[in-house]
DNA sequence: TGACCGCGTCTTTTT
DNA sequence: GACGCGGTCA
């Protein structure tokens, strides 16, 4: 046979793939092998006489288009794969739309802000506005802008669109379109777009200069679209309009693992994508290959909960396997140590390796208590997510120099470095250079280079200092063509004095920072020797920023093996693993307080528990605690309602638990010993306890002793009189906890927990406290 | 101006 | 628990 790759698909990824006369839509359920259809199909088109420079596939991590990329290569070779247009939506349209500068309005080197930058300008913008940070807050603010933007809607249009104007006022924030109007000019003043702009700008590019649009539809003559699922209105226009002249696209997705329309995602263009192109031709790969057949069953009988879908059986052909087990533990500290131990046993008794074995929660705050007790056995692990490399304050603080050196009217940048380090620039300077700027219409840095001009009101001392920055950041700008990246970086921080900030003391958080920037420059280092390599010439500075901006700590998984993989169940799209653990699974939690409103959001929450199951391929173990601590506090918890979705006969849930509601516990004057109680009342079922009983019941220290609160690592004194976990009695706050003992100069301090009045630092020399027993 | 402290707030998921 | 903010003090 002419493909011999084409053996290796079942009969419907089969069809998938070699149907290429237009539009078609593959609907992949969890499993099925979607990854090996666009690989082999995009094979498929290259053996058929494609050119590979003809061919857009898009993604929706870079990793994801790393991986099919390599795959690819393994089959057409690497010299052919690699002139593929593989990326994510915002890598590849970021591409264009600096190859397109003269006809967007922004330079070729524009800056990309990530969502901290946008925000740190949205706080500016209501604080000059002087406007309440309270009612305007930056985080509402900034979805709802991301919200217009993704759905195409510039300042101009959201400020006369009369449904956007009557949901402002509603959402108590008419001033939001100023706001909206304010932000675009700032940017475009930075030269800079954020995520959203980068697909926004694209589809303005494309409206506003036809020819451009025209040059994009002939260079690309296939179109792939992975996850299509999670595209939002911006990305489905994009696409729409690059295939409009030829019809050849296929996307590829499952309306069950839509779980990003918290970020404009609309579910709605996968499910409408016959609507789009009514002569579209559907296939359906409804064979499992990853999971058992109960792990099958159970994600099945729980997303058949949701109403809003495409019709699909996914099936499995594997062994029936083990069932999902689903276990319920007292505190948030023992499902970690019940994860940990299990691990252990998986580990020894099942020999799965620790690669094989995720964790996966609704938040990365979670991760918290589960690292704790991996550590505590000595696991290895590794956790993504939670703040990346590149979000560390040392990395962010070197790249804003770059950014700067780069682009010298990247505002968000400046204001992050001016004074770092310390050089006497601040606040308040900082504030008239702003102020300024804009009464005047122009860049900060215009003011920077004529102080005088535009009467910067600081004295003859603050105007030196800021000419002297000025003139650092100028000198290093002169370089950009001049070094490449990698002379210039190593210039940049050994010049402006950002890594001898961090020989100041040997401190751990030093050690660790001067390592992280060191590693950031060995990162730009092999980016400079790649390019040289291939003998390419983009090995300037600005190259590596326009490079950089877009990756996130997934991209840059060094694949470390044998460790338990920790992520959120959205990082985990995508991924499986032989075994894994969901835990968390309460209400308040899973689904997140923030979606239960309304049916359409409690459904995304639904499918992203299905994600979570599907992770699996062999074992499945769903835990939920009935107390948690959160937010500086002790909550507790019923179990999560979609528990009550999966068919039993799939579930090993423990006899003497059940899953249906319980009345819920109000830990009003002491979570800890509502806590107790309930553990008490668990051993004895037949004592039951009534809400009156609300005098206070102290508790032996010894029995707090077990809870795996009353682990003392933490503890720094040697022999604290006063043990944590105790019980004390103080003449003026009444009755407390002792959480943390230390020594202060000499003198014992204690942390002591007093409920409601508050949590008290003491030094015991001059408290006097009764120990109660 | 900068360091420090105490207070209140707020918490989803990410290109 | 983490962070940001505002206030205070040197």
């Amino acid at each position: 046979m002419e493909f011999p790759f084409l053996d290796e698909l079942n009969d419907s990824q089969r069809q998938a793939v070699i149907y290429t006369d237009g539009p078609s839509l593959v609907i992949a359920g969890a499993g099925s092998g979607k990854t090996r259809v666009l690989t082999y199909k995009i094979a498929y088109l290259l053996k058929m006489g494609m050119r590979p420079n003809t061919i857009l596939a898009l993604t929706f991590t870079n990793k994801a288009a790393k991986e099919m990329k390599s795959r690819i290569a393994q089959i057409v070779g690497e010299n052919v794969a690699r002139y593929l247009w593989m990326g994510t939506f915002h890598s590849i349209f970021s591409r264009i739309l600096r190859a397109e500068s003269e006809k967007t309005g922004y330079s070729k080197n524009f800056t990309i802000y990530d969502s901290a930058d946008s925000k740190s300008l949205i706080k500016a913008i209501i604080k000059e506005m002087k406007l309440d940070d309270k009612v305007y807050k930056p985080g509402l603010i900034q979805s709802r802008i991301s919200f217009a933007k993704n759905n195409l809607i510039t300042p101009q249009a959201y400020a006369s669109d009369s449904d956007v104007q009557k949901s402002d006022l509603y959402a108590k924030v008419p001033l939001l379109k100023e706001i909206y109007q304010i932000y675009s000019s700032r940017c475009k003043q930075a030269d800079a777009m954020d995520f959203d702009d980068l697909l926004l700008q694209t589809n303005l590019l494309f409206r506003n200069h036809p020819d451009a649009l025209q040059k994009y539809q002939h260079i690309f003559q296939f179109i792939l679209v992975d996850e299509y699922q999670d595209t939002n209105f911006a990305q489905y226009l994009i696409v729409k309009k690059l295939a409009e002249a030829h019809k050849k696209i296929c996307v590829v997705g499952d309306d069950a693992q839509s779980i990003y329309s918290f970020r404009g995602a609309n579910i709605d263009n996968i499910l409408q994508f016959k609507n789009t192109y009514p002569e579209a031709k559907v296939f359906k790969l409804e064979r499992n290959y990853r999971s058992t057949k109960n792990i099958v069953n159970a994600a099945n009988s729980l997303i058949d909960k949701n109403s809003a879908q495409i019709k699909k059986t996914i099936f499995s052909e594997k062994e029936t396997g083990e069932l999902i087990k689903v276990t319920n533990v007292f505190t948030d500290l023992e499902e970690g140590m019940y994860v940990a131990d299990n691990i252990k046993l998986l580990n020894k008794k099942e020999n799965y390796g620790h690669q094989d074995i995720a964790v996966l929660y609704r938040t990365n705050s979670q991760s918290r208590v589960i690292e704790e007790a991996l550590r505590k056995q000595n696991i290895p692990y590794r956790i993504y997510g939670g703040l990346s490399f590149y979000q560390r304050k040392e990395i962010k603080d070197v790249i804003a120099y770059f950014r700067l050196v780069a682009n010298r009217n990247d505002e968000e940048a400046l204001k992050r470095i001016i004074n770092y380090p310390a050089r006497g620039i601040g606040d308040t300077t900082v504030g008239k250079l702003f102020a300024t700027a804009q009464l005047h219409g122009v860049g900060v840095w215009d003011v920077l280079n004529d102080m005088l001009g535009y009467n910067l009101p600081v004295n003859a001392g603050t105007a030196a200092k800021l000419a002297n920055f000025r003139d650092i950041i100028d000198s290093y700008a002169a370089l950009i063509t001049e070094l490449n990246a990698y002379e210039l970086a190593q210039n940049i921080i050994k010049g402006t004095g950002i890594l001898s900030e961090t020989f100041l003391d040997r401190s751990p958080e030093n050690l660790s920072k001067q390592e992280n920037i060191q590693e950031l420059l060995k990162a730009i280092h092999e980016f400079c020797d790649e390019k040289e390599k291939n003998g390419e010439a983009n090995l300037y500075l600005s190259d590596y920023l326009a490079e950089i901006s877009l990756l996130t700590d997934q991209d840059t998984d060094k694949g470390e093996s044998n460790r338990v993989t920790l992520m959120t169940v959205h990082a985990a799209k995508g991924l499986e693993f032989k075994v894994v653990f969901i835990v968390g699974m309460e209400e308040e939690l899973f689904p997140s307080p923030f979606n239960v409103d309304n049916e359409r959001d409690l459904e995304e929450e639904r499918r992203l528990f299905y994600v979570a199951i599907t992770r699996a391929e062999e074992r499945c173990l769903i835990s939920y605690a009935r107390s948690r601590f959160r937010n500086g506090k002790t909550n507790f918890s019923n179990p999560s309602r979609f528990l009550k979705d999966i068919d039993e006969r799939y579930l090993d849930i423990p006899k003497d638990e059940t899953i249906l509601d319980k009345p819920k516990l109000t830990g009003n004057w002491d979570d800890e010993v509502n806590l107790e109680r309930m553990r008490f009342n668990k051993q004895q079922p037949t004592i039951s306890f009534q809400k009156e009983e609300t005098e206070y019941i102290p508790v032996r220290p010894k029995r707090l002793a077990k809870l795996p609160k009353g682990d003392n690592s933490k503890v720094t004194t040697q022999n604290p009189s006063v043990p944590v976990g105790a019980f004390v009695k103080h003449s003026i706050f009444g009755i407390g906890k002792v959480l943390e003992t230390s020594i202060v100069n000499g003198n014992e301090k204690a942390e002591i927990d007093f409920g409601e009045k508050g949590v008290k630092s003491l030094l015991l020399k001059f408290a006097k406290l009764e120990i109660l027993q």
